[in-house]
DNA sequence: GTAGTGAGCG
DNA sequence: CGCTCACTAC
């Protein structure tokens, strides 16, 4: 089983490209991310045309996440508060949070946070944010032992997940609070499937619009699969595809691949 | 000798499929209306690479008209001061006039105010626009007995000019006073070039981009090419290519070809 | 419906 | 840089 995370940046504006990619790989999950459609204007039959189940959970403008699934998807549910009812339900404006269930396998679909500055009120949401995320998975942790949470991350954890023109440690995406969070997180017992195929740097999922910075590979390794054990001893290989973000008028982020034995 | 009227609708939009047309129809000089694009900003080179010289008069966002020309022009101008001094320099704030000599033939791009509605200040406006354009073109007269003036006048003469399914007194592009104001320029000395060669209805050059106004052809000719009567009796043909309007991403207008022998 | 602008975001 | 929106124009 292939299961692809992708930050599209707009649906609609990459509609062509990701049918595109889509018809050439065809994948059996497609998780997307920043699709930034209200769910009423999601482009569903493209999906639907090629086969797949479309699982949605949009706001205008921003945010936004999909799972596009050739098999239908049990258990699906968006948002935090659907795990945890406990939650203000304000957790859930910003749509960056869809699960569903293929093969016993748990698929967590996020968007997290970019924080935009070290220090600023978005970054202290994202902080927080990832803290109830750490909530959530603890729960879904205690009936599934099968999870693969993919998605946007908004951090690289390593120095070689970074070209080296930056700063990471002041750089959102890199601070130390940000990767703590994270580790925070992998240490509910996540992997990093990327990790297990390849070690060396170099290897980056998302390059600036501004900067020419895919064209001096000037890159991070920001979207990522983080798998349990079971799902980890099982993972094949795990591949950026650089391809689409050599097109004209591309997403800032390219798809990763994660197969699934 | 061949003279087109386009209106491109942002020719920065619009290059692509302008630079394709021009290639397969290397006509003499190309008059484009709503270039909508500061001098500094318009793309010259596609234009000098086909071996054309390029005058223009464009502004930020609105109007804008250009002059593309296969052999070089002389006595070129634009905005109606450079020929009528005495006016306030108001008259030129809109970029709408651009004028210029080849083969003994001043050739006069216009793009008339479109007036929004009937009775408001734009269509006020409109009108005392339509007497300065007659005052200068009386002044181009005294020196140039062969005048093309060419361009988007956002008026037709005659309801076969414009499909049945609107009332024309009472709509903008076809009152009383806009049409009689134009037959006011016209007594000067000046005939429609499309008209000598076809008197049936039918034949358009703008369809509205709403209400699927191509598809259906409800058309109007609004763009035209009116010549003095030693330039009249020149001309060859007059023909509307309608294909430019079949692709993807048209213009609502589409170029008009006059033929000078 | 399809251009343009400027602001906000990343 | 490239996406959103809201606005304006035609």
């Amino acid at each position: 089983m292939k299961i692809v995370t992708w930050n599209v940046n707009s649906i609609r504006t990459r509609l062509e490209q990701v049918i595109n990619w889509l018809s050439e790989n065809p994948v059996d999950v497609l998780c997307l991310q920043e699709t930034k459609v209200i769910d009423a204007d999601f482009p569903r039959s493209p999906f639907t045309e090629l086969g797949y189940h479309v699982y949605i959970s949009g706001q205008k403008a921003y945010n936004g996440v999909a799972l596009i699934s050739r098999q239908p998807l049990t258990e699906v549910s968006a948002g935090f508060t659907a795990i945890l009812p406990h939650l203000e339900p304000e957790w859930d404006e910003q749509k960056r949070v869809i699960t569903g269930v293929i093969d016993g396998i748990r698929i967590v679909n996020l968007y997290v946070p970019n924080g935009s500055a070290i220090g600023s009120e978005k970054y202290e949401f994202k902080l927080r944010w990832l803290t109830v995320l750490r909530e959530y998975l603890q729960y879904l942790l205690k009936s599934h032992p099968a999870i693969c949470i993919c998605g946007d991350f908004n951090i690289a954890l390593e120095s070689i997940d970074i070209h080296d023109k930056v700063n990471p440690e002041n750089h959102i995406m890199a601070s130390q609070a940000e990767r703590q969070a994270l580790r925070d997180i992998l240490e509910l017992g996540f992997a990093d499937a990327f990790r297990k195929f390849t070690t060396e740097g170099g290897h980056y999922s998302w390059w600036d619009y501004r900067t020419a910075a895919f064209r001096r590979n000037l890159g991070w390794r920001i979207d990522h699969h983080y798998l349990t054990p079971v799902l980890y001893e099982r993972a094949k290989s795990c591949i950026i595809d650089v391809n689409p973000r050599k097109l004209t008028q591309p997403s800032d982020h390219t798809p990763v691949i994660v197969e699934i034995e």
